[in-house]
DNA sequence: GACACAAACGAACGGTCGTGCTTTTTTAGA
DNA sequence: TCTAAAAAAGCACGACCGTTCGTTTGTGTC
């Protein structure tokens, strides 16, 4: 028997857990404090996953496909090359100032959390990251093809390149709180361009 | 009474509390953990500190002075302008591969583990991180007056750049392993250092 | 050698964590 | 409406957390 209220619930935690793990990260997500906020018992809410690490790991498939329900499908939208791209870069931002992700975006903090660790759940980040910036290269590459980006240039470098200046933003709006943190980010990103 | 085995030891657990500080994050850092790696006993290890909180404080300000020693005070020994500033950022990469941060740069983790919390630990990483990019960008300036680099160049835009270089290097290198980590972000340093 | 003080220890505290068990309540379909 | 399964609750556990306390060990000074 499969029912709809369990989904239900279990949805309703995973988008709690997104918004608090994005404050306190995925480590700092508390069963207890997540079943508070739901005014669901902790044996109650746990029974919907059967360990931490598979909630953890739930967690970040759910943001992923929220990320690309935010980011990469609209952007879609756009035309090949230079316009899907900057498209990208700045859904990317606003996905971080989103009202699911109080505390930034839940990747790049779990990044630097889970990069000294093993184990299921940051392997599954890193496949996720490593999707991602491949949806990057793969949208620049075609960028060469229809000739609004030179053919010298590296694909996978500017992914990496477009990545620093999202994490640049986020360290300056974050941590330093800093209000020239956007124009920042958006002037980074026009001279990463490369010009025809 | 001021004895040199107190601050000797003191010493030692900053330094070690350091390098697991970087792997585990300032909050991951517990004084029982602590204890056990320097073989003594919680309570004898707590006496030296009165509180979590000020360990955590000593370990940044220790840190900060390791990475002046380390980074700064070297690169001035180089010349005024390009020749420092490009001498800064290549012992900044070296800095977050160094063997007393097994983890990787201990800011980089207490950044993003700490943007969302509020307190004097907050307060302090806040402070250290603003000196540094002021270091970054009066070394700028410089090379700016020295005729290295052009007249209209923003060196906060630069310091900016050049933090987020080394973050998407950190994120390359420590989560994804990336072996072209380090060459990505030479290559994104030498396209940051503009023209004159 | 006596004294004062720092350093380190061991045990215990109240609290929170993830996780199992058992029981009650709710839900959905025959 | 009855029933079987799912959802949720209640309770307890062992482990670990930061912190406190009283005591013991070491060290430098008169």
């Amino acid at each position: 028997m499969i029912t709809a209220k369990g989904a239900d619930t279990r949805n309703a935690v995973l988008e709690r857990a997104i918004a608090l793990a994005s404050r306190v990260g995925l480590g700092g997500l508390t069963i207890g404090t997540l079943a508070d906020e739901l005014n669901l018992s902790k044996s109650g809410l746990f029974g919907h996953f059967k360990s931490k690490e598979a909630l953890q790991i739930q967690v970040l498939d759910h943001a992923a496909a929220r990320f690309v329900e935010a980011v990469v499908r609209p952007a879609l939208a756009q035309a090949r090359g230079e316009p899907r791209v900057r498209s990208l870069f700045h859904r990317w931002l606003d996905w971080a100032r989103s009202s699911p992700m109080p505390g930034g975006c839940l990747f790049v903090a779990a990044a630097t959390e889970l990069d000294d660790k093993e184990g299921p759940v940051r392997d599954r980040l890193e496949q996720l990251q490593r999707e991602w910036l491949g949806v990057i290269a793969t949208s620049f590459r075609k960028g060469i093809e229809e000739g609004h980006f030179p053919e010298n240039a590296d694909p996978d470098q500017f992914a990496h390149d477009l990545y620093g200046v999202m994490l640049a933003y986020h360290h300056a709006h974050r941590l330093l709180r800093d209000p020239k943190a956007e124009a920042r980010a958006r002037h980074a990103f026009q001279k990463l361009l490369p010009d025809r």
